[in-house]
DNA sequence: TAGATTGTTAATCGATTAACAATC
DNA sequence: TAGATTGTTAATCGATTAACAATC
């Protein structure tokens, strides 16, 4: 159960992997081999039996992977059958489209509370969770124990309100704030979404033919 | 003026150069060496001269760097002096939050468009840009010439709009479809923004201690 | 000048690919 | 069994770190 010193190389693929598995799986395709999967995601066959390798053979040799079994063990690995409390931060457009739009209950989470320091968010119901006041957190976290939290406010608060956050048991954020969060707290996760990054890392690739 | 064969890793860490520098300047400090840099940014000094290294002498012995010039280069190395004419294609909560929620003139774009097929939204105004029908775009395209496309559409029309974005002269697409896109056309440059995949990698880490 | 810090080469470390024996 | 494909070791490639001479 405890799969440690996997490279981050590795841990980043498999989310990737597990979409790919679970198209297939979508598709009614119950077995792959790792060249017909290499084809599909663009890597190398040799690389997908080395990440696979890192958690167990999960292969066969002369047949290749079950995709069923495959897709299930991935789960297990990223965590998705054990799932973590989430708040999200910060009900402006972003938080809402956020709470809308993304599925969390097939991602590891269930979704558990809504929280705006605006007065007049206050009550509002987005996505069947009514948005709660900053101030009633304290409370809420000591009740419902939230362990995740996804923080969709400004620069300028991201600091103060995510040290909070630790103090009351969040071990994980996904960051949206322009703010590179986590280089202080050991022993918490963080993974930060930068569009803008993204946006002038695009720009560079443009302006420098693929 | 051709940066050419730099390595992926330096180019993915040019945006955040770029997003600490640019708040260094705001804070009125006008030089820093690498090694102070490399304590904020939680990265080695070593790291840092060597990526700046692959586009110039930027440094001065003895001194460390200007940070106004080199802001001015990072910018100029992303291509944010020169910018792309941005669509966005999807207008559901998504894309009207992109719109809105994002600045692109300091990223190396200008948005000129909005574009939805629901009919409902046609007309509708985000962010000064009426949203247009799909079937206006042909003629959108010839007329104003973007060059880059955020998409903010379902996964099952992903392949199909790029597809046509790809005749009608887009060369870069900055997708948030849950699709991966961009394997199959060469010369055309994508960046994937999968917040599935980040939560997923936050769900491993927070199980797996860091 | 003397001190500081870059630019750059060499050494190390990690990640990917290739190859093939094991085995279903 | 024979063919296919994994699991795994070894070879290569790329990225990071260390070290230090160059130089401002």
């Amino acid at each position: 159960m405890a799969y440690r010193s996997i490279s981050p190389s590795v841990i980043r693929r498999l989310p990737r992997y597990y979409r790919f598995l679970e198209d297939l799986k979508a598709q009614g395709i119950t077995r792959i081999s790792s060249a017909e999967l290499s084809k599909k995601m663009g890597l190398t066959a040799s690389q997908i039996r080395q990440d696979l390798n890192c958690f167990g053979g999960f292969g066969q040799q002369g047949y290749g992977y079950n995709v069923q079994l495959l897709t299930g063990e991935i789960a297990k690995i990223l965590g998705l059958d054990k799932p973590q409390k989430l708040i999200i931060i910060g009900m402006g457009n972003l938080g809402r489209t956020i709470a809308t739009h993304i599925r969390f209950d097939n991602k590891g989470y269930e979704l558990i509370g809504l929280f705006d320091q605006k007065e007049s968010l206050i009550g509002q119901v987005v996505h069947n969770l009514p948005i709660r006041s900053m101030s009633s957190i304290d409370e809420f976290c000591k009740e419902n124990s939230p362990t995740a939290a996804v923080l969709c406010i400004p620069k300028e608060s991201a600091e103060a309100i995510s040290y909070k956050l630790v103090k009351l048991g969040i071990k994980g954020f996904l960051n949206f704030s322009h703010y590179d969060l986590g280089l202080a707290y050991p022993g918490i996760s963080v993974e930060n979404v930068h569009f803008g990054d993204k946006l002038m890392v695009l720009s560079y690739k443009m302006h420098n033919d693929k």
